[in-house]
Parts: C-alpha cells; sequence; structure tokens
DNA sequence: TATGAAAAAGTTGTATGCAACTATGCTCGA
DNA sequence: TCGAGCATAGTTGCATACAACTTTTTCATA
C-alpha cells in the first residue's frame, strides 16, 4: 500500500466522521505537515476523493468538502430506487448457496440486536446491513453495477439511516431481507427486485422526515477553528 | 487550463481513435518526452483516466488500457436500459421550450442526413445523436444522473453504433426521437421512458450483432513493439 | 541442462524547490 | 469616501532528483 493510498483513507475517514466539515478546505500543506508526507501523495488522495465525489476542486485554491443537501439525498434515492433492484435481479440468477447462508447470517443477527431495542446497536445494524448489502452487490457480480452504487451510495446517506427509523420501519426492514432472500432462493429476481425496491423507498421515506441537511454544511468558508470542533 | 487537463485530452482523445491499443501500457517517461512536459501532470492525467475506467493501474508497473469485451458492452447496456429512461422521465417534468426546440432541431437534421442513405453521414448523424442525448440529459437537471450515464457510456460503444444499423433500424431510431419529443411535449415522462426504453434496447440489439470485441483487446501484456505498431 | 539467487534494468512512487496563479488588502488618485 | 490598480501573502501547479519496487536477465551451482 503506497503513501497516497494512506492519506486517501485516512481523509476519507475523517470527512465521513465530520473531522472536515463540508465547505472547509482541505489543504495539502497542512495535512502534510500532520501526516508527515509530502505534498505529493497527498495531491494524489485528493484529487482521488475529487473524483470520487467527496470535494471539489478549485483551480489553483484548494480542495473543498461537499456538502450534501436534502435535495442531494433525493436524488441519490431516485437513483438507488433503480440500480438496487437490479443487483438483486442479476443476484437471483448467479448466486450460491455460501453466498446465501452469508445473506441469512447477516439477516438472522440484525433481528437478534433489533429485539434489544437499544439505541446503542443501531450502529451494528448499520453495520450489517451494509454486508448484507455488499453480498448481494457481489452476488450480482456487475463491476459496473458496484462501481455506479459505490459511486452513488456515499457513507453520509446510509450511515445515520437507522436512527430515523421507528421500531416499526425497523422491523419492516428486517422483514424485507428476509424476504429478499426466500426470492433469491426461488432464484426469482423480480420478486426480489419488487421487495428492494420497496426497501429502498421505505428508507428514502424514513430518510426524509429529517429536514436539518445530512452534513454540517457551511455555504460560507468559515474559520478553520469552527471547522475542527466536530472531531 | 492545465498541463495536467491538456495531457488528460490527449491521453484520452488517443485511446478513442486507437492510438493507444487495448492493453497496451502508457508509459510516464515516454509521453513526458513526447509532449515535452514533466512526469508530475502526465501521472495526474492517468490517475483521472484510471479513475474513469480508461485504464487500470497496476501498482508500481504501469497504466494500462482497458480493452472492451462484447460482455463489457452487454452490462453497459443492462445500465442504460435503467437510466435513460430515467432521464426523460426526469425530463419530462422540467423541459423548457428551448431545449424542446433545440431536441426538434437535432431531430430534423438527423432525418435528412438519413435520407441521403450515405455511408460517409454516419458520423454526423452519431454526432447529432450525442447532441440530441446530452441535450436530454441536461434538461433531466440530475447532475449524478448525468454523472453515471458519462461514467457508462463510454465512446467505444457509441461511436461505431451507427455503422452496425440496417437502413430500418435507422429509420426506427429516427422515430423513437420523434416520439420521445412528442411525449416530452405531452409532459408524459412514463411514455417517454417507455420509448426510450426500446431505443436503447434496439440499440444494444445492433450493437450485438457485431461479435468481435469493440477495441483491439489483447488479453496478454504483450511486447511493448507490438502495443507501438498501432500508433 | 535446470534451478535458484542475485544483480541489473526499467518503471512507478515520493520529496523538494520553484513557478504560476488567485484573492485580499493597501495605496494612491479622483 | 470610493474605486482602480498594485503589491503581497497564500495556495496550488509543475519540474526534477532520488527512492522503492517489480520484472527480467545473468550467472553460479547442482
Amino acid at each position: 500500500m503506497t503513501a497516497a493510498d494512506r492519506v486517501y483513507h485516512i481523509i476519507k475517514q475523517r470527512i465521513l466522521n465530520g473531522g472536515y466539515a463540508a465547505g472547509s478546505y482541505v489543504r495539502e500543506a497542512a495535512i502534510s505537515e500532520e501526516l508527515d508526507y509530502s505534498r505529493t501523495p497527498i495531491r494524489e488522495a485528493l484529487r482521488r476523493l475529487v473524483s470520487d465525489g467527496w470535494v471539489e476542486a478549485i483551480p489553483h485554491h484548494g480542495a473543498r468538502v461537499v456538502g450534501w443537501t436534502q435535495h442531494d439525498v433525493e436524488e441519490v434515492f431516485e437513483l438507488r430506487v433503480l440500480l438496487e433492484p437490479q443487483v438483486v435481479r442479476r443476484a437471483a440468477k448467479r448466486i450460491d448457496q455460501a453466498q446465501l447462508s452469508a445473506l441469512s447470517r447477516f439477516s438472522e443477527q440484525m433481528e437478534i440486536l433489533c429485539q434489544q431495542d437499544d439505541e446503542s446497536v443501531v450502529d451494528e445494524i448499520a453495520v450489517l446491513n451494509n454486508q448484507f448489502h455488499a453480498e448481494l452487490v457481489a452476488a450480482a457480480d456487475s463491476p459496473r453495477l458496484q462501481r455506479l452504487l459505490e459511486t452513488i451510495v456515499q457513507i453520509p446517506v446510509s450511515r445515520r439511516s437507522f436512527h430515523h427509523y421507528t421500531y416499526e420501519e425497523l422491523l419492516t426492514s428486517m422483514q424485507h431481507h428476509r424476504e429478499i432472500i426466500r426470492a433469491l432462493q426461488h432464484g426469482d429476481g423480480e420478486w426480489a427486485a419488487a421487495i428492494m425496491r420497496a426497501h429502498i423507498l421505505a428508507a428514502r421515506t424514513a430518510q426524509m422526515r429529517q429536514k436539518q441537511p445530512i452534513t454540517n454544511t457551511q455555504t460560507k468558508p468559515q474559520s478553520s477553528k469552527e471547522s475542527l470542533m466536530n472531531e
């Protein structure tokens, strides 16, 4: 693993964790000094983050962390509603026994955690949920579809998602997982796609209830002190 | 425009024109010497091409131009069938008069060219067709959808597309354009989406008739001498 | 002759210094 | 007081040298 790779992951993680606030600039020299790499690998990492859509490059001025508005989230859900059903549609034709049991395992663990009805387990559920979806994408076996989803489903959306769920919505979501597995066991891609579509639309509704912006967006550049507060 | 931008466009153009064969390596030092830039902007251009999916980076070994198999083309059409109808579904709600007349203009010019039934105009039609689709994407007003399509519809596919059309298929395609415009004039997104879906599936059929790989792919790395032959 | 280690060649990865560009604040003039 | 032009500070963009890594070749040895 090269230095540029390491820097890439560090910065990305910080954006996810809120270490770098939306709208703030990521300065090459600052990170260079802090992480003790030269500016070269940092530049490369920033360019990758730009093409991933995490930051925007302003020529000769710097790399600014992008902010997410409610409108952005809507746009993403609109695309997920198309793409995620396609994932299971393909997966139905290709999934093997090992992958099916992996899905069942994730699903069961999530349901066990659900029964605790404790706010602290929500993050664990989110992790399992991500693994569940990742397994589906793997079963779909379409590098391009995978890449599109990775580009689109940036974690600001999915990360906090379950926090917005009512208990009923959470149970419904678990039921969706079960039903998707059943549809896949029968090799019925359209069935699976239909449930997946509902699954995403349900997530959309839950997400949309939250009216405030997803990331701590600041339209104006602001002081760097303020952006460090969120660490 | 920076040096990296210029190099990016030059290399991309060469890949499109077949200057760099699929499977061959793009050497930083070679381009550096030829274009008289240092390796730095060339590296940056290559990294951008990697994240665009035009070349693949092999760590510590180089950047290789990716090859397109028939399987890749299928994968792309599978995604276009989902995404392009969504473009017109959105466009139907948002398109204005100026954009509608631009579409009509492109459509009419294409039909005029069609009547010549001359092999030489096919490329002109392809250009207009691209403009037509670009106008639709603009009307859809979804930066993410636009970006996804740009990522997916790489020109190796669309470039030669009309050469594979029979005359009847070409006329059908023109009819699709007309009907999409009509549907948009009525603000009927689902109508437009249905035709667009047919439009893409028709293109897929025409494309799939060609069994040979789209680019001159070499599965094995080969000698560097061989890759220079194609320049 | 076959095999393995070691060296050598070729390529990418990183550090550093300088050039170019942008934005901001300041001076000078109206 | 206001505005245009200019100087300056701050940041990115690029060139160059060197380090690290990978592959190929060479050569000694079984």
